[in-house]
RNA sequence: GGGCUCGUAGCCCAGCCUGGAUAGGGCGUCGGCCUCCUAAGCCGAAGGUCGCGGGUUCAAAUCCCGCCGAGCCCGCCA
């Protein structure tokens, strides 16, 4: 019955504004003492009339009969702007019922049949995850919640690159150097790949070596030994993975491309395009494209490369599925770039991508080869122990072990959010006085506007009926931006930003908090109608949090 | 050299796609607010050539062109 109020007013305007113009407008939302939704439609109609906005706008105002729309209260013409007003009363009424109403679904899409495959993480089994991971991950998964909040089929994948010359570095340092089988097995599979690097160097010979096992493995041989190994550092990677609460749905594995024949298909299918070239490689000459490096897809001894069989895969997922998003570091530019143009020439699906900066450590440049890096393990624990500082330091009066409990939720959950919140096109410094900023702009100050409210609705829930009297201002605030939520929703889906639902999540705070520091709850002559206020508002928390994944927390 | 991305107060970030009213937050600084639902909070102040220059427009942080600076890529690595 009760659908997307802000949607609502906003169609209430649009056909208000409609039943005297016959002109497109559009709509912005103003500052807040400008009222709710605003045109400018005077100005562009100045030009053309000859005529001031001002005088133009108050002929549309007088057209205007208030009278017919529910949810507008008031319409006024300010230097020309026209803006409008809700009428809070009505619309705070319907939009608690409507929340309540849809309750886990208040935001959310209607089911579609599209299916999505997200591929995200993907990290080279070679290592642990360290922060540039991080990042493509937690992307990667809040956009796979996001959609499927939307009502999207999704399927996450983690691409498992078992192929290649980190697997064949792998396979050589192992027979040289022992795993520690005391290390968490990502650590210890990345002791030997840095020490087999390092060996590697210094001794030019054993390239040799290594270009064979490549060779041998890519006809069969050693299938079960890279898998036993590559298996062995997932389990570490997963493990990290799950504390973060990521899952991936599948995890393709890139060398079974080359194994069931994918790949040689769709090279025999690219031979026929007029874009395939030989000499003593195949490549493909893209400049058609504008792309003007040629992309290679067989070596001269007859190896695939990763792009080639990262081809093949993206053939599996336009088969399988009506929209393919991968999300890629901005090394991999390029790469996506050939991509979206191979699969155009097989005439697949082409992949949308998600193109994220780097986030760097003040140590220098990261490399997994030469064991630079912070592990993602090792920031896990710094900031559940800071988490567990400041949660001692602040409530004293809690017992050991649910400080431990709100530490770990609110230390991971406060990385995450840190790299969440900012768009990934902006590489970021990875600074621990930032991620762990337990004050404003931060997850915490989230947390505590939700454990503010729970404490609320636990010594008094919030009743079925209520009265609206006078709508404060503060009051308007939250109410309008609890309204804005499936919006917010929806663009964010629409546009694949996860920061905007972080972003909004923060506002939302924010909004909250200074309701709450201006006007009392309990006790007072609104008390029915403010709890219901703050119960949906715990309903919008709530509904954000899960869409980025992260837990939201009863008492901080 | 070429391609892509970024440049918004001392520091960090949003807004740019879809142009509009004194450019929004946060950190830090300064000053206030706890006999009352967690002060992890709230209120106020100071702090800006929106990288620079030009163009389009009644109107530009936003669109177009040029330049400068930073990052990434340009491998028979992944």
């Amino acid at each position: 019955m009760f659908q997307k109020m802000f949607e609502r007013f906003e169609e209430e305007v649009k056909s208000c504004l409609k039943s005297v113009l016959d002109v497109d407008f559009t709509l912005e939302e103003p500052k807040e003492k400008f009222g709710d939704l605003s045109t400018n439609v005077a100005f562009k109609l100045a030009k053309s009339l000859k005529r001031k906005p001002v005088e133009i706008a108050e002929e549309i105002l007088n057209k205007i009969n208030i009278r017919k729309y529910k949810y507008i209260h008031k319409i006024e013409n300010i230097n020309g702007y026209i803006n409008f007003h809700i009428d809070y009363n009505k619309f705070a009424k319907d939009l608690i019922l409507e929340v309540k109403n849809k309750g886990k679904l208040f935001g959310s899409g209607l089911k579609t049949r599209k299916r999505v495959v997200i591929e995200h993480t993907s990290a080279n089994p070679d290592g642990p995850l360290h922060v540039g991971h991080l990042r493509n991950a937690i992307i990667g998964d809040s956009l796979a919640r996001l959609l499927r909040f939307n009502g999207y089929e999704v399927e996450t994948h983690y691409y498992v690159n078992d192929m290649g010359r980190q697997v064949a570095i792998l396979l050589f340092g192992l027979k040289k150097f022992p795993l520690d089988k005391k290390k968490k097995n990502d650590h210890a599979i990345a002791d030997v790949y840095v020490k087999a690097n390092k060996y590697l160097e210094e001794n030019s010979e054993a390239e040799k070596e290594v270009r064979e096992i490549m060779k041998k493995y890519e006809k069969g041989i050693f299938k079960t030994e890279v898998r036993n190994i590559v298996e062995y550092c997932l389990k570490g990677i997963r493990e990290t993975l799950s504390r973060l609460n990521i899952k991936h749905d599948k995890f393709i594995y890139e060398s079974d491309f080359v194994f069931n024949g994918e790949v040689e298909n769709v090279l025999n299918r690219l031979k026929r395009t007029r874009f395939y070239k030989e000499n003593e490689v195949s490549y493909l000459d893209l400049k058609e494209f504008g792309i003007d490096k040629e992309l290679i897809l067989k070596r001269s001894d007859g190896t695939t490369l990763y792009t080639t069989r990262d081809i093949a895969y993206h053939v599996f997922k336009s088969r399988n599925f009506d929209i393919i998003i991968d999300i890629f570091g901005s090394d991999h530019k390029l790469v996506a770039r050939q991509l979206k143009a191979v699969l155009k020439i097989l005439q697949e699906k082409e992949p949308e991508f998600i193109i994220h900066e780097f986030i760097s450590i003040p140590e220098g440049k990261i490399s997994t080869r030469r064991g630079i890096y912070i592990s993602v393990d090792t920031l896990i624990e710094e900031c559940i122990k800071k988490a567990y500082e400041e949660v001692s330091k602040r409530r004293k009066d809690l017992p050991e072990e649910k400080k431990r409990i709100i530490s770990e939720k609110l230390g991971i959950g406060s990385l995450k959010f840190y790299i969440v919140r900012v768009s990934p096109e902006r590489k970021i410094t990875f600074k621990w006085d930032e991620v762990l900023n337990f004050e404003r702009n931060s997850l915490p100050y989230i947390q505590y506007a939700y454990a503010r409210i729970c404490k609320v609705l636990k010594k008094k829930p919030a009743p079925e009926n209520f009265e609206i009297y006078n709508v404060t201002q503060n009051e308007k605030n939250l109410i309008k931006t609890v309204s804005k939520f499936p919006k917010i929703v929806k663009e964010a889906a629409e546009k694949r930003s996860v920061h905007m639902i972080a972003n909004y999540l923060l506002q939302l705070a924010d909004i909250f908090h200074r309701f709450y520091n201006s006007e009392r709850i309990i006790g007072s002559k609104e008390e029915a109608f403010r709890l219901n206020l703050i119960n949906v508002t715990k309903i919008v928390l709530e509904n954000s949090f899960k869409i980025l994944g992260i837990e939201p927390l009863e008492e901080i």
